[in-house]
DNA sequence: ACAGTTTTTTAAAACGTTTTGGAAGTCAAT
DNA sequence: ATTGACTTCCAAAACGTTTTAAAAAACTGT
């Protein structure tokens, strides 16, 4: 509505001293100085922010594109992971832009226009794949980023990600100390990252236990897609009596199959992220979390150093992942007495 | 990284040729139309957005901000909205920024932000309540927008609702008619538009047939509100046979303290929002939802209209909800050995 | 070959800010 | 009074587009 022409008018000053007073510049005399500062704020004057970025060759975003498999958004513990991070960039004065990406625009797209289009001063990738055409793509323009999740990249790039290789291996050799001899895993789309490095996982614990792994079923990432792939678990010849799932929402699917299976016998179950729900299922569900209570903020000060132009190999982290018990991963016992 | 500059130089033409060979004008000519079109595909120019926006005086960007409670991020079921709403916008061009709400900065501040600063050409805004200063806000700067949820504001605004009243409403009646004399309702907190208006429907059907409203209680909008609410209904004086939860995840939440009464005794329940967890509780959980398909798209609609200047009083769009009959809200019966 | 008409191209202004490089004013020391 | 140093201010350029208004070029029909 107001620009600084008409600020300064009103003032009787020249454009150039409202906008190095607003600024805050030494060469401007303290009582001018707090002239401008109070019109401006009488008048609520807020700089056009296009019009700063196009000076200033810089926009102050940085932008995340949501995927949104079909009638699903991504996990909701991204959206927590992601209000962290938009509270730690504001700090800086960056702002978080979440884009929902439309069912027919490829992300891939979306994120050319973000670069191209100088939208964005740095870009935040989830979902990542192991082999990750949105990394080839920002590595080729010069664009920093982070992705959250590892990639196969020959280049190196910067990345924040959790152990879900130790992780699904410690509590599959948590489920083998427990005398399960059969433990499936229901895997996430291998071609992401995080569900290839959980499945590893469960296969280095068995493999150093000497059990075979052909308990595998891979699935959606959702309610549903746990639920299938419990069903087809539980009707193969060798039932397991123990079952990893890649994620919580893949659990409680699963669970919902497992009660469907009424022939008395319990199977532990385990997922992994701590959404909300997990707590309140029945029974709890134990699951896992990444170890570290401000993924957000860390992500966003990796952006900003990204930004500042740190080398990427300086820019990787991968944090631990701890194991929370709650009653699904453990043996009836007395657990219907009890909660 | 290119401009129009450069794109005209390496052609030999001026940049008004290009830009208007770009934007399609009928007024050059078929060959060079088509030799501008090849050579900006080849260099993969985007023209710069803030430089665009600055000239064009609109951003072609409609932001939503997002609410996040403590260490809570605004309900899953927004995000398919949301989603749905980018995807639809995307087909006018614009764009929907998600924009989270740091704990810190009141959600007031932000909104005046996007508007001062001429970030957003309108605004979605979601959570509304009764009374909410964002809409006097935008309706003060003149800035169109949409709300999701009613508001009590004098002056008439765009919106989209379901009819939370009548869904609650009938919803009650259908437990007084299954027999129920005890029906309670576990409300989120008032100040909300949403959940004022589902227990103004609870409270009409309970007054409707003579029945005492006092089994209420009021909560935070989350699994954990809902678990607490339930508990202090469960240990008051008179026990409800009955509960309908304002929200899913509320539901959620009281199912589990339902559980951890063992009198033998089994309370019915129902929720709102029809998210994909409640398919797989135990038992699924009977719920609502606003019985429209494409909410998001129609949000997009009131959207656009909203910004071409349509009046408020004419995008108003209270939608009917329809029940969603699961096992929660029946009495025991043979539901064990069914599912 | 010329005026009239239509098609195709362009120079220049504008959008609202930031920043560069001085200019004008003030003061102290000579 | 003049110099130099310092403070305070400002004109003008620049960022990359879009758009207005007009120039140039290419056709008409005579």
């Amino acid at each position: 509505m107001s620009n600084l022409k008409q600020l300064a008018q009103s003032l009787g000053l020249s454009i150039t001293t409202v906008s190095r007073a607003l600024d805050g510049y030494a060469d401007v005399s303290a009582k001018t100085k707090a002239r401008v500062l109070q019109a401006a704020a009488k008048m609520g004057y807020q700089p056009n922010a296009s019009a700063r970025r196009l000076r200033r060759q810089r926009t102050e975003v940085v932008a995340v594109t949501l995927p949104t498999s079909p009638g699903h958004i991504g996990p909701p513990h991204f959206l927590h992971i992601l209000s962290a991070c938009a509270e730690q960039l504001a700090l800086s004065g960056l702002n978080l832009l979440i884009a929902p990406v439309p069912r027919g625009q490829c992300e891939l797209e979306m994120c050319k226009r973000f670069v191209d289009g100088q939208r964005v001063d740095a870009m935040l990738l989830v979902r990542t794949k192991r082999h990750d055409e949105r990394v080839t793509l920002l590595q080729s323009r010069g664009v920093p980023f982070v992705t959250l999740g590892r990639t196969e990249s020959a280049q190196p790039h910067a990345f924040l990600d959790g152990d879900g290789f130790a992780g699904f291996r410690d509590a599959t050799r948590r489920f083998i100390a427990d005398g399960h001899r059969h433990i499936a895993h229901i895997a996430g789309p291998q071609e992401f990252s995080f569900a290839y490095h959980r499945r590893l996982g469960w296969e280095d614990a068995l493999a150093g236990s000497g059990l075979p792994s052909q308990l595998l079923a891979e699935a959606a990432p959702s309610e549903h897609g746990g639920y299938a792939a419990a069903k087809i678990l539980m009707d193969g010849p060798v039932k397991p009596t123990a079952i990893l799932c890649a994620t919580d929402e893949m659990a409680v699917g699963a669970m919902r199959a497992l009660r469907e299976v009424r022939d008395g016998s319990t199977v532990c179950i385990t997922g992994h992220d701590d959404l909300p729900v997990s707590a309140f299922t029945d029974p709890p569900l134990s699951t896992m979390r990444v170890a570290c209570d401000d993924i957000g903020a860390r992500i966003a000060s990796l952006l900003l150093r990204a930004i500042n132009g740190e080398a990427p190999e300086s820019l990787q982290e991968i944090h631990p992942v701890e194991f929370l018990p709650r009653a699904s991963h453990q043996r009836p016992q007395r657990r219907a007495a009890n909660d």
